[in-house]
DNA sequence: CACCTTTTCTGAACACTGTTCAATATCAGA
DNA sequence: TCTGATATTGAACAGTGTTCAGAAAAGGTG
Protein backbone atom coordinates (compact mmCIF):
# COMPACT_ATOMS: atom_id res chain seq x y z
CA UNK A 1 0.00 0.00 0.00
CA UNK A 2 3.01 2.22 -0.22
CA UNK A 3 3.67 4.80 -2.87
CA UNK A 4 6.11 4.23 -5.70
CA UNK A 5 9.41 5.31 -4.33
CA UNK A 6 8.65 6.96 -1.06
CA UNK A 7 11.82 8.96 -1.18
CA UNK A 8 13.03 9.18 2.37
CA UNK A 9 10.48 11.49 3.94
CA UNK A 10 12.52 14.53 4.92
CA UNK A 11 9.61 16.26 6.58
CA UNK A 12 10.14 15.84 10.28
CA UNK A 13 9.57 18.93 12.36
CA UNK A 14 8.40 16.59 15.11
CA UNK A 15 9.26 19.30 17.58
CA UNK A 16 8.76 17.94 21.02
CA UNK A 17 9.45 21.59 21.87
CA UNK A 18 6.67 23.66 23.43
CA UNK A 19 4.02 23.46 20.78
CA UNK A 20 3.78 26.97 19.41
CA UNK A 21 0.26 28.12 18.81
CA UNK A 22 -0.22 29.54 15.37
CA UNK A 23 -2.86 31.63 13.69
CA UNK A 24 -5.35 29.89 11.53
CA UNK A 25 -4.16 31.69 8.42
CA UNK A 26 -0.49 31.00 8.96
CA UNK A 27 -1.11 27.36 9.68
CA UNK A 28 -3.18 27.00 6.54
CA UNK A 29 -0.31 28.43 4.57
CA UNK A 30 2.24 26.14 6.17
CA UNK A 31 0.03 23.12 5.66
CA UNK A 32 -0.47 23.86 1.98
CA UNK A 33 3.26 24.24 1.51
CA UNK A 34 3.91 20.92 3.20
CA UNK A 35 1.19 19.30 1.10
CA UNK A 36 2.75 20.70 -2.02
CA UNK A 37 6.12 19.21 -1.09
CA UNK A 38 4.67 15.80 -0.40
CA UNK A 39 2.75 15.74 -3.66
CA UNK A 40 5.71 16.92 -5.69
CA UNK A 41 7.91 14.25 -4.18
CA UNK A 42 5.71 11.19 -3.99
CA UNK A 43 2.58 12.03 -5.89
CA UNK A 44 -0.99 12.80 -4.81
CA UNK A 45 -1.55 9.30 -3.42
CA UNK A 46 1.12 9.98 -0.80
CA UNK A 47 -0.85 12.82 0.69
CA UNK A 48 -2.27 11.20 3.82
CA UNK A 49 -3.70 13.02 6.79
CA UNK A 50 -1.17 11.65 9.25
CA UNK A 51 1.84 12.27 7.09
CA UNK A 52 0.72 15.79 6.32
CA UNK A 53 0.06 16.46 10.00
CA UNK A 54 3.50 15.23 10.99
CA UNK A 55 5.09 17.35 8.28
CA UNK A 56 3.76 20.52 9.87
CA UNK A 57 4.29 19.20 13.40
CA UNK A 58 0.65 18.71 14.36
CA UNK A 59 -1.87 15.88 14.61
CA UNK A 60 -4.42 14.77 12.01
CA UNK A 61 -7.28 16.45 13.81
CA UNK A 62 -5.75 19.85 13.19
CA UNK A 63 -5.89 19.32 9.44
CA UNK A 64 -9.63 19.05 9.75
CA UNK A 65 -9.85 22.32 11.63
CA UNK A 66 -8.33 24.01 8.62
CA UNK A 67 -9.79 22.12 5.68
CA UNK A 68 -12.99 20.30 4.92
CA UNK A 69 -11.29 17.11 3.91
CA UNK A 70 -8.13 15.73 2.42
CA UNK A 71 -9.41 16.11 -1.15
CA UNK A 72 -10.06 19.71 -0.22
CA UNK A 73 -6.39 20.15 0.60
CA UNK A 74 -5.52 18.60 -2.73
CA UNK A 75 -7.78 21.03 -4.54
CA UNK A 76 -6.19 23.99 -2.83
CA UNK A 77 -2.75 22.82 -3.87
CA UNK A 78 -3.97 22.16 -7.39
CA UNK A 79 -5.11 25.73 -7.52
CA UNK A 80 -1.51 26.90 -7.42
CA UNK A 81 -0.54 24.20 -9.88
CA UNK A 82 -3.14 25.40 -12.30
CA UNK A 83 -1.76 28.88 -12.04
CA UNK A 84 1.51 27.54 -13.33
CA UNK A 85 -0.23 26.09 -16.35
CA UNK A 86 -2.01 29.38 -16.98
CA UNK A 87 1.39 31.07 -16.89
CA UNK A 88 2.43 29.03 -19.90
CA UNK A 89 0.24 31.29 -21.99
CA UNK A 90 2.18 34.43 -21.23
CA UNK A 91 4.90 35.73 -23.48
CA UNK A 92 4.16 33.38 -26.31
CA UNK A 93 6.40 34.28 -29.25
CA UNK A 94 4.61 36.88 -31.36
CA UNK A 95 5.17 34.96 -34.55
CA UNK A 96 2.36 33.31 -36.46
CA UNK A 97 -0.45 31.45 -34.66
CA UNK A 98 0.78 27.95 -35.53
CA UNK A 99 4.11 28.64 -33.89
CA UNK A 100 2.39 30.03 -30.84
CA UNK A 101 0.31 26.90 -30.44
CA UNK A 102 3.32 24.71 -31.01
CA UNK A 103 5.22 26.60 -28.36
CA UNK A 104 2.30 26.27 -26.00
CA UNK A 105 2.16 22.51 -26.46
CA UNK A 106 5.91 22.26 -26.02
CA UNK A 107 5.79 24.23 -22.78
CA UNK A 108 2.97 22.11 -21.51
CA UNK A 109 4.82 18.89 -22.10
CA UNK A 110 8.01 20.30 -20.70
CA UNK A 111 6.13 20.96 -17.51
CA UNK A 112 4.72 17.45 -17.46
CA UNK A 113 8.19 16.08 -18.07
CA UNK A 114 9.74 18.15 -15.31
CA UNK A 115 7.03 17.50 -12.73
CA UNK A 116 4.86 14.54 -13.58
CA UNK A 117 3.42 14.43 -10.09
CA UNK A 118 2.09 17.93 -10.53
CA UNK A 119 0.21 16.78 -13.57
CA UNK A 120 -1.07 13.60 -11.94
CA UNK A 121 -2.21 15.67 -9.03
CA UNK A 122 -4.34 17.80 -11.31
CA UNK A 123 -5.90 15.14 -13.47
CA UNK A 124 -5.71 11.87 -11.61
CA UNK A 125 -5.67 12.97 -8.01
CA UNK A 126 -9.16 14.27 -7.38
CA UNK A 127 -11.67 11.55 -6.87
CA UNK A 128 -14.37 11.27 -9.44
CA UNK A 129 -17.01 11.91 -6.84
CA UNK A 130 -15.71 15.40 -6.19
CA UNK A 131 -17.32 17.91 -8.41
CA UNK A 132 -15.16 20.46 -10.08
CA UNK A 133 -14.80 23.88 -8.48
CA UNK A 134 -15.69 26.95 -10.47
CA UNK A 135 -12.19 28.31 -10.85
CA UNK A 136 -11.26 24.97 -12.37
CA UNK A 137 -14.00 25.14 -14.96
CA UNK A 138 -13.21 28.75 -15.77
CA UNK A 139 -9.51 28.04 -16.19
CA UNK A 140 -10.25 25.33 -18.72
CA UNK A 141 -12.72 27.56 -20.47
CA UNK A 142 -10.20 30.39 -20.81
CA UNK A 143 -7.59 27.99 -22.08
CA UNK A 144 -9.87 26.73 -24.82
CA UNK A 145 -10.93 30.23 -25.75
CA UNK A 146 -7.36 31.33 -26.28
CA UNK A 147 -6.64 28.29 -28.39
CA UNK A 148 -9.82 28.84 -30.39
CA UNK A 149 -8.78 32.41 -31.12
CA UNK A 150 -5.49 31.20 -32.52
CA UNK A 151 -7.30 28.69 -34.70
CA UNK A 152 -9.52 31.40 -36.12
CA UNK A 153 -6.46 33.38 -37.09
CA UNK A 154 -5.23 30.36 -38.99
CA UNK A 155 -8.55 29.64 -40.59
CA UNK A 156 -10.59 32.83 -40.66
CA UNK A 157 -13.61 31.05 -42.07
CA UNK A 158 -14.00 29.04 -38.89
CA UNK A 159 -17.08 29.70 -36.77
CA UNK A 160 -16.49 30.40 -33.09
CA UNK A 161 -18.31 27.25 -32.09
CA UNK A 162 -16.41 25.10 -34.53
CA UNK A 163 -13.16 26.66 -33.44
CA UNK A 164 -13.86 25.79 -29.84
CA UNK A 165 -14.66 22.26 -30.79
CA UNK A 166 -11.44 21.94 -32.76
CA UNK A 167 -9.55 23.42 -29.84
CA UNK A 168 -11.10 20.82 -27.57
CA UNK A 169 -9.97 18.08 -29.95
CA UNK A 170 -6.46 19.38 -30.05
CA UNK A 171 -6.33 19.79 -26.30
CA UNK A 172 -7.59 16.28 -25.76
CA UNK A 173 -4.92 14.93 -28.08
CA UNK A 174 -2.14 16.73 -26.23
CA UNK A 175 -3.69 15.72 -22.95
CA UNK A 176 -3.57 12.11 -24.07
CA UNK A 177 0.15 12.35 -24.59
CA UNK A 178 0.65 14.15 -21.31
CA UNK A 179 -1.35 11.59 -19.41
CA UNK A 180 0.46 8.66 -20.98
CA UNK A 181 3.72 10.33 -20.14
CA UNK A 182 2.81 11.18 -16.56
CA UNK A 183 1.56 7.69 -15.87
CA UNK A 184 4.71 6.11 -17.25
CA UNK A 185 2.96 4.37 -20.10
CA UNK A 186 4.26 6.35 -23.04
CA UNK A 187 7.50 4.39 -22.98
CA UNK A 188 5.48 1.28 -23.74
CA UNK A 189 4.38 2.80 -27.02
CA UNK A 190 7.44 4.47 -28.44
CA UNK A 191 10.82 5.84 -27.57
CA UNK A 192 10.00 9.25 -28.96
CA UNK A 193 9.46 12.00 -26.41
CA UNK A 194 6.03 13.32 -25.64
CA UNK A 195 7.17 16.73 -26.79
CA UNK A 196 8.21 15.45 -30.21
CA UNK A 197 5.00 13.53 -30.68
CA UNK A 198 2.92 16.47 -29.60
CA UNK A 199 4.63 18.77 -32.03
CA UNK A 200 3.98 16.37 -34.86
CA UNK A 201 0.36 16.16 -33.87
CA UNK A 202 -0.08 19.92 -33.64
CA UNK A 203 1.69 20.54 -36.93
CA UNK A 204 -0.43 18.01 -38.79
CA UNK A 205 -3.60 19.27 -37.23
CA UNK A 206 -2.94 22.93 -38.00
CA UNK A 207 -1.66 22.27 -41.48
CA UNK A 208 -4.79 20.39 -42.36
CA UNK A 209 -7.03 23.09 -40.95
CA UNK A 210 -5.14 25.64 -42.99
CA UNK A 211 -5.34 23.62 -46.20
CA UNK A 212 -8.97 22.88 -45.77
CA UNK A 213 -9.50 26.60 -45.46
CA UNK A 214 -7.81 27.50 -48.72
CA UNK B 1 -14.73 7.07 1.04
CA UNK B 2 -17.55 5.60 -0.97
CA UNK B 3 -17.61 5.10 -4.70
CA UNK B 4 -19.61 7.37 -6.97
CA UNK B 5 -23.02 5.88 -7.06
CA UNK B 6 -22.68 2.57 -5.35
CA UNK B 7 -25.68 1.24 -7.19
CA UNK B 8 -27.44 -0.95 -4.70
CA UNK B 9 -25.10 -3.91 -4.45
CA UNK B 10 -27.14 -6.77 -5.87
CA UNK B 11 -24.46 -9.33 -5.19
CA UNK B 12 -25.61 -11.15 -2.11
CA UNK B 13 -25.22 -14.88 -2.25
CA UNK B 14 -24.66 -14.66 1.48
CA UNK B 15 -25.80 -18.25 1.61
CA UNK B 16 -26.02 -19.27 5.18
CA UNK B 17 -26.65 -22.58 3.47
CA UNK B 18 -24.11 -25.40 3.90
CA UNK B 19 -20.97 -23.87 2.53
CA UNK B 20 -20.28 -25.87 -0.62
CA UNK B 21 -16.64 -26.67 -1.12
CA UNK B 22 -15.47 -25.80 -4.58
CA UNK B 23 -12.47 -26.66 -6.68
CA UNK B 24 -9.74 -24.10 -6.98
CA UNK B 25 -10.34 -23.65 -10.69
CA UNK B 26 -14.06 -23.21 -10.42
CA UNK B 27 -13.76 -20.76 -7.59
CA UNK B 28 -11.24 -18.70 -9.51
CA UNK B 29 -13.67 -18.50 -12.38
CA UNK B 30 -16.56 -17.50 -10.14
CA UNK B 31 -14.45 -14.90 -8.38
CA UNK B 32 -13.34 -13.32 -11.62
CA UNK B 33 -16.92 -13.15 -12.81
CA UNK B 34 -17.98 -11.45 -9.61
CA UNK B 35 -15.06 -9.06 -9.84
CA UNK B 36 -16.02 -8.23 -13.39
CA UNK B 37 -19.56 -7.42 -12.30
CA UNK B 38 -18.43 -5.19 -9.48
CA UNK B 39 -16.02 -3.28 -11.69
CA UNK B 40 -18.54 -2.87 -14.47
CA UNK B 41 -21.09 -1.51 -12.04
CA UNK B 42 -19.11 0.70 -9.71
CA UNK B 43 -15.65 0.99 -11.21
CA UNK B 44 -12.29 -0.46 -10.24
CA UNK B 45 -12.15 1.47 -6.97
CA UNK B 46 -15.17 -0.48 -5.75
CA UNK B 47 -13.32 -3.77 -5.97
CA UNK B 48 -12.52 -4.41 -2.31
CA UNK B 49 -11.52 -7.73 -0.84
CA UNK B 50 -14.47 -7.96 1.51
CA UNK B 51 -17.05 -6.99 -1.07
CA UNK B 52 -15.64 -9.42 -3.59
CA UNK B 53 -15.55 -12.18 -1.01
CA UNK B 54 -19.16 -11.60 -0.04
CA UNK B 55 -20.17 -11.58 -3.70
CA UNK B 56 -18.96 -15.15 -4.14
CA UNK B 57 -20.13 -16.16 -0.68
CA UNK B 58 -16.75 -16.51 0.97
CA UNK B 59 -14.45 -14.55 3.27
CA UNK B 60 -11.57 -12.27 2.32
CA UNK B 61 -8.95 -14.86 3.21
CA UNK B 62 -10.18 -17.13 0.44
CA UNK B 63 -9.45 -14.48 -2.18
CA UNK B 64 -5.82 -14.65 -1.18
CA UNK B 65 -5.68 -18.38 -1.65
CA UNK B 66 -6.63 -17.87 -5.26
CA UNK B 67 -4.83 -14.67 -6.18
CA UNK B 68 -1.65 -12.92 -5.18
CA UNK B 69 -3.32 -9.68 -4.33
CA UNK B 70 -6.28 -7.52 -5.17
CA UNK B 71 -4.41 -5.75 -7.99
CA UNK B 72 -3.73 -9.23 -9.31
CA UNK B 73 -7.46 -9.86 -9.53
CA UNK B 74 -7.85 -6.58 -11.36
CA UNK B 75 -5.21 -7.56 -13.88
CA UNK B 76 -6.90 -10.88 -14.54
CA UNK B 77 -10.17 -9.14 -15.21
CA UNK B 78 -8.44 -6.60 -17.38
CA UNK B 79 -7.12 -9.45 -19.42
CA UNK B 80 -10.60 -10.25 -20.60
CA UNK B 81 -11.32 -6.58 -21.10
CA UNK B 82 -8.30 -6.23 -23.29
CA UNK B 83 -9.53 -9.12 -25.36
CA UNK B 84 -12.64 -7.11 -26.11
CA UNK B 85 -10.51 -4.25 -27.34
CA UNK B 86 -8.48 -6.59 -29.51
CA UNK B 87 -11.75 -7.84 -30.96
CA UNK B 88 -12.42 -4.36 -32.31
CA UNK B 89 -9.81 -5.06 -34.94
CA UNK B 90 -11.69 -7.94 -36.49
CA UNK B 91 -13.95 -7.52 -39.49
CA UNK B 92 -12.87 -4.00 -40.22
CA UNK B 93 -14.55 -2.87 -43.44
CA UNK B 94 -12.31 -3.83 -46.33
CA UNK B 95 -12.45 -0.37 -47.81
CA UNK B 96 -9.47 1.97 -47.86
CA UNK B 97 -7.09 2.24 -44.89
CA UNK B 98 -8.35 5.62 -43.72
CA UNK B 99 -11.85 4.28 -43.36
CA UNK B 100 -10.55 1.27 -41.50
CA UNK B 101 -8.76 3.45 -39.00
CA UNK B 102 -11.76 5.71 -38.63
CA UNK B 103 -13.95 2.71 -37.96
CA UNK B 104 -11.47 1.45 -35.44
CA UNK B 105 -11.47 4.72 -33.55
CA UNK B 106 -15.24 4.87 -33.67
CA UNK B 107 -15.54 1.36 -32.26
CA UNK B 108 -13.08 2.17 -29.54
CA UNK B 109 -14.98 5.21 -28.40
CA UNK B 110 -18.27 3.41 -28.63
CA UNK B 111 -16.87 0.90 -26.20
CA UNK B 112 -15.69 3.62 -23.87
CA UNK B 113 -19.09 5.26 -24.08
CA UNK B 114 -20.93 2.05 -23.39
CA UNK B 115 -18.70 0.90 -20.54
CA UNK B 116 -16.58 3.68 -19.11
CA UNK B 117 -15.70 1.62 -16.05
CA UNK B 118 -14.16 -1.01 -18.28
CA UNK B 119 -11.89 1.62 -19.69
CA UNK B 120 -11.06 3.13 -16.31
CA UNK B 121 -10.27 -0.31 -15.06
CA UNK B 122 -7.70 -0.78 -17.79
CA UNK B 123 -5.98 2.57 -17.66
CA UNK B 124 -6.63 4.09 -14.28
CA UNK B 125 -7.18 1.09 -12.09
CA UNK B 126 -3.77 -0.54 -11.80
CA UNK B 127 -1.51 1.24 -9.38
CA UNK B 128 1.55 2.84 -10.80
CA UNK B 129 3.78 0.62 -8.73
CA UNK B 130 2.60 -2.50 -10.47
CA UNK B 131 4.67 -3.26 -13.48
CA UNK B 132 2.91 -4.21 -16.64
CA UNK B 133 2.49 -7.90 -17.45
CA UNK B 134 3.87 -9.24 -20.71
CA UNK B 135 0.56 -9.91 -22.38
CA UNK B 136 -0.32 -6.28 -21.75
CA UNK B 137 2.80 -5.02 -23.46
CA UNK B 138 2.33 -7.41 -26.34
CA UNK B 139 -1.28 -6.41 -26.85
CA UNK B 140 -0.30 -2.78 -27.12
CA UNK B 141 2.53 -3.66 -29.44
CA UNK B 142 0.26 -5.60 -31.76
CA UNK B 143 -2.25 -2.79 -31.76
CA UNK B 144 0.37 -0.28 -32.83
CA UNK B 145 1.74 -2.61 -35.46
CA UNK B 146 -1.61 -2.97 -37.09
CA UNK B 147 -2.17 0.74 -37.08
CA UNK B 148 1.32 1.31 -38.48
CA UNK B 149 0.61 -1.06 -41.33
CA UNK B 150 -2.48 0.89 -42.26
CA UNK B 151 -0.49 4.11 -42.20
CA UNK B 152 2.07 2.65 -44.56
CA UNK B 153 -0.67 1.78 -46.99
CA UNK B 154 -1.75 5.38 -46.92
CA UNK B 155 1.76 6.74 -47.24
CA UNK B 156 3.96 4.07 -48.86
CA UNK B 157 7.04 6.20 -48.43
CA UNK B 158 6.80 5.93 -44.66
CA UNK B 159 9.53 4.00 -42.88
CA UNK B 160 8.41 1.31 -40.47
CA UNK B 161 9.87 3.17 -37.51
CA UNK B 162 8.26 6.43 -38.49
CA UNK B 163 4.97 4.69 -39.06
CA UNK B 164 5.04 3.23 -35.59
CA UNK B 165 5.79 6.60 -34.12
CA UNK B 166 2.92 8.18 -36.01
CA UNK B 167 0.67 5.36 -34.88
CA UNK B 168 1.69 6.06 -31.30
CA UNK B 169 0.81 9.72 -31.74
CA UNK B 170 -2.57 8.90 -33.16
CA UNK B 171 -3.26 6.38 -30.45
CA UNK B 172 -2.29 8.82 -27.75
CA UNK B 173 -4.62 11.41 -29.21
CA UNK B 174 -7.56 9.02 -29.26
CA UNK B 175 -6.62 7.82 -25.83
CA UNK B 176 -6.76 11.39 -24.59
CA UNK B 177 -10.33 11.71 -25.74
CA UNK B 178 -11.23 8.34 -24.29
CA UNK B 179 -9.70 9.17 -20.95
CA UNK B 180 -11.40 12.54 -20.75
CA UNK B 181 -14.67 10.87 -21.59
CA UNK B 182 -14.27 8.03 -19.13
CA UNK B 183 -13.34 10.37 -16.31
CA UNK B 184 -16.30 12.61 -16.97
CA UNK B 185 -14.24 15.62 -17.92
CA UNK B 186 -14.93 15.83 -21.63
CA UNK B 187 -18.24 17.55 -20.95
CA UNK B 188 -16.30 20.39 -19.37
CA UNK B 189 -14.61 21.04 -22.69
CA UNK B 190 -17.30 20.71 -25.30
CA UNK B 191 -20.71 19.26 -25.95
CA UNK B 192 -19.49 17.29 -28.93
CA UNK B 193 -19.23 13.55 -28.47
CA UNK B 194 -15.88 11.84 -28.08
CA UNK B 195 -16.67 9.83 -31.19
CA UNK B 196 -17.20 12.94 -33.30
CA UNK B 197 -14.07 14.60 -32.02
CA UNK B 198 -12.02 11.48 -32.57
CA UNK B 199 -13.21 11.13 -36.12
CA UNK B 200 -12.24 14.72 -36.84
CA UNK B 201 -8.83 14.12 -35.35
CA UNK B 202 -8.23 10.93 -37.33
CA UNK B 203 -9.42 12.46 -40.59
CA UNK B 204 -7.17 15.50 -40.22
CA UNK B 205 -4.21 13.37 -39.24
CA UNK B 206 -4.55 10.93 -42.11
CA UNK B 207 -5.29 13.57 -44.67
CA UNK B 208 -2.16 15.44 -43.77
CA UNK B 209 -0.04 12.31 -43.89
CA UNK B 210 -1.45 11.56 -47.30
CA UNK B 211 -0.81 15.08 -48.62
CA UNK B 212 2.67 15.22 -47.23
CA UNK B 213 3.34 12.02 -49.12
CA UNK B 214 2.29 13.28 -52.54
C1' DC C 1 -2.70 39.29 39.81
C1' DA C 2 -6.84 36.16 38.99
C1' DC C 3 -10.88 35.05 36.18
C1' DC C 4 -13.30 34.07 32.09
C1' DT C 5 -13.81 33.42 27.07
C1' DT C 6 -12.19 32.22 22.77
C1' DT C 7 -9.36 29.85 19.84
C1' DT C 8 -6.11 26.10 19.02
C1' DC C 9 -4.92 21.45 19.45
C1' DT C 10 -4.89 16.77 20.88
C1' DG C 11 -5.65 11.91 21.07
C1' DA C 12 -8.72 8.43 21.23
C1' DA C 13 -12.23 6.47 18.78
C1' DC C 14 -15.02 4.60 14.46
C1' DA C 15 -15.41 2.40 10.24
C1' DC C 16 -13.11 1.27 6.57
C1' DT C 17 -8.96 -0.67 3.63
C1' DG C 18 -5.36 -4.78 2.05
C1' DT C 19 -3.17 -8.67 3.75
C1' DT C 20 -1.45 -12.73 6.61
C1' DC C 21 -1.87 -17.00 8.86
C1' DA C 22 -2.81 -20.45 12.53
C1' DA C 23 -6.63 -23.10 13.33
C1' DT C 24 -10.55 -25.62 11.60
C1' DA C 25 -13.69 -27.79 8.73
C1' DT C 26 -14.50 -30.68 4.72
C1' DC C 27 -13.43 -33.64 1.38
C1' DA C 28 -11.03 -37.93 -1.34
C1' DG C 29 -8.69 -42.11 -1.10
C1' DA C 30 -6.91 -46.29 1.41
C1' DT D 1 -13.04 -45.47 9.50
C1' DC D 2 -8.98 -43.36 9.62
C1' DT D 3 -5.53 -40.28 7.21
C1' DG D 4 -3.76 -36.81 4.52
C1' DA D 5 -4.69 -33.22 1.50
C1' DT D 6 -7.23 -29.33 0.42
C1' DA D 7 -10.53 -25.53 1.29
C1' DT D 8 -12.11 -22.07 4.38
C1' DT D 9 -12.44 -19.31 8.20
C1' DG D 10 -11.95 -15.55 11.40
C1' DA D 11 -9.13 -12.99 14.04
C1' DA D 12 -5.40 -10.04 13.87
C1' DC D 13 -2.12 -6.14 12.09
C1' DA D 14 -1.15 -1.92 10.10
C1' DG D 15 -2.75 1.39 7.48
C1' DT D 16 -6.50 4.80 5.67
C1' DG D 17 -10.10 9.24 6.26
C1' DT D 18 -12.79 11.44 9.60
C1' DT D 19 -15.09 13.10 14.00
C1' DC D 20 -15.28 15.19 18.35
C1' DA D 21 -15.18 15.72 23.54
C1' DG D 22 -12.02 17.60 26.19
C1' DA D 23 -7.35 19.65 27.36
C1' DA D 24 -4.39 23.46 26.75
C1' DA D 25 -2.90 27.86 25.67
C1' DA D 26 -3.75 32.73 24.52
C1' DG D 27 -6.24 37.04 25.01
C1' DG D 28 -9.02 40.14 27.30
C1' DT D 29 -11.21 42.34 31.55
C1' DG D 30 -11.78 42.97 36.59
Amino acid sequence: MDSDNPTQPPEKPDDKAPRTRRSREELRRLTLEAARDIILQDGPEALTARRLAKAVGYTPGTIYNLFDSLPDVLWQVNRTHFARIAALFSDLPGANPPDRLRTLAARYLDLVEAEPTLFRSLFEGPRRSDDFPDWYLKAIDDLLDMAASELIMIAPGLERDSARREAASLFAAIQGLAQLRASGRLDLLTDASAKQLADGLVVRFLRDIEHQQA
